[in-house]
DNA sequence: GCAGAAATAGGACAATTGTCCTAGTGACTG
DNA sequence: CAGTCACTAGGACAATTGTCCTATTTCTGC
């Protein structure tokens, strides 16, 4: 009748728990209170709670690998597809307000517990790199691409560490045109000779 | 013979250890271990962990007032004083690569643990936006200042993120490169009639 | 319907948390 | 010298933490 296994449960709640709290402040408790499920018994589907995080960390590498693979056969060309990228700090404005990018706050955080999954957390960085890389690269960028992926990803950053310090959707939409800008603004491929 | 007063002590080690740790990582006996003194007699120069998070934020506005009027007059110009507010990314290397920024990493933590200090936090973004904006200002860029000084804060925030998570020396050389690049080519002022 | 496995509840466990109390020390003031 | 005050040590306190154990229930394959 249970549609996921419990342990998907677990890994769900915690998934959201860990974004919405930070990995360290959120307990076995509050991770019970979702699931519904006795505190104690944790043990059986998880051993510790690094178990968690490390099963949390695989199901986002999933879902983000699947999330990029759709958006790959979307859009009309590499250059909409990377602006569906920059338009996610819209689309998800009330979260990253709140909580920031899933992305970069865990790896923050786990960087500050000095954490042995912090790689892999980053990890989760590195599929959007390699995602935003092959979009530039189809574009035309070639050896740019990499580069230009990273800075994307660190103006990324920004703005959704200040939309979380400020709220202000001026900013946000300023910000986002300007990203908007510089992607149009993008050296054209050499032309054939 | 203590130069400074326990008090301090305490704020000062309550100051680096939120820092490294983040706030609610560290507990009284990790900052009891620092200064040498006993867990329970906290107490006595603070009634409650918000407390010592209240007087480390006082502290960190201050002591960035006090950057911030120093750099004031120093530097020939007004670019140059925001160039070297850019070059702090890589002063402070080591630091970033291991704890993030310290002004945006506190604002994050406090928003994802929902707590009422947050605002503090966020002024002492407000102290570096300010200053930036007057750097602006003097730069002749008008109505642009504030804009312009929230745009770098974004990207010194995005760089930092990014720093922490990869540590990759060459990513940060180039940003910083691509910050300058930026600050030159800032419209210059109209000329005079 | 039954044996075995999987899942669960409930709680024990030591350690740690923030908070708070009391007794006592030492220095300065009258 | 008596008295006040800032400061400190040591520990009590209930609550919460992650971990782990042992019954008991629920499900599954035959």
């Amino acid at each position: 009748m249970t549609r996921v296994s419990k342990r998907d449960q677990i890994v769900e709640a915690a998934d959201d728990l860990f974004y919405r709290q930070g990995f360290d402040h959120t307990s076995f408790a509050d991770i019970a209170g979702v699931v519904r499920i006795s505190r104690g018994n944790f043990y059986h589907h998880f051993k510790t709670k690094d178990d968690i995080l490390d099963a949390v960390i695989a199901a986002r590498l999933a879902n983000t690998r699947a999330m990029l693979a759709d958006w790959q056969v979307q859009g009309d060309s590499p250059a909409a597809r990377v602006g569906a990228f920059i338009d996610i700090l819209l689309t998800n404005r009330d979260k990253i307000e709140r909580h920031g990018c899933p992305v970069g706050t865990l790896a923050t955080e786990l960087a500050k517990l000095n954490h042995g999954a912090q790689a892999d957390a980053a990890a989760i960085f590195t599929l959007f790199r390699t995602w935003l890389r092959r979009q530039f690269d189809q574009m035309g960028q070639g050896a740019r691409a990499d580069d230009l992926a990273l800075h994307l990803l660190a103006r990324s950053q920004g703005i959704a560490t200040l939309m979380t310090a400020y709220r202000d959707p001026d900013f946000l939409c300023r910000e986002r045109d300007a990203l908007h800008d510089w992607l149009d603004g993008l050296a054209p491929p050499p032309p054939h000779h």
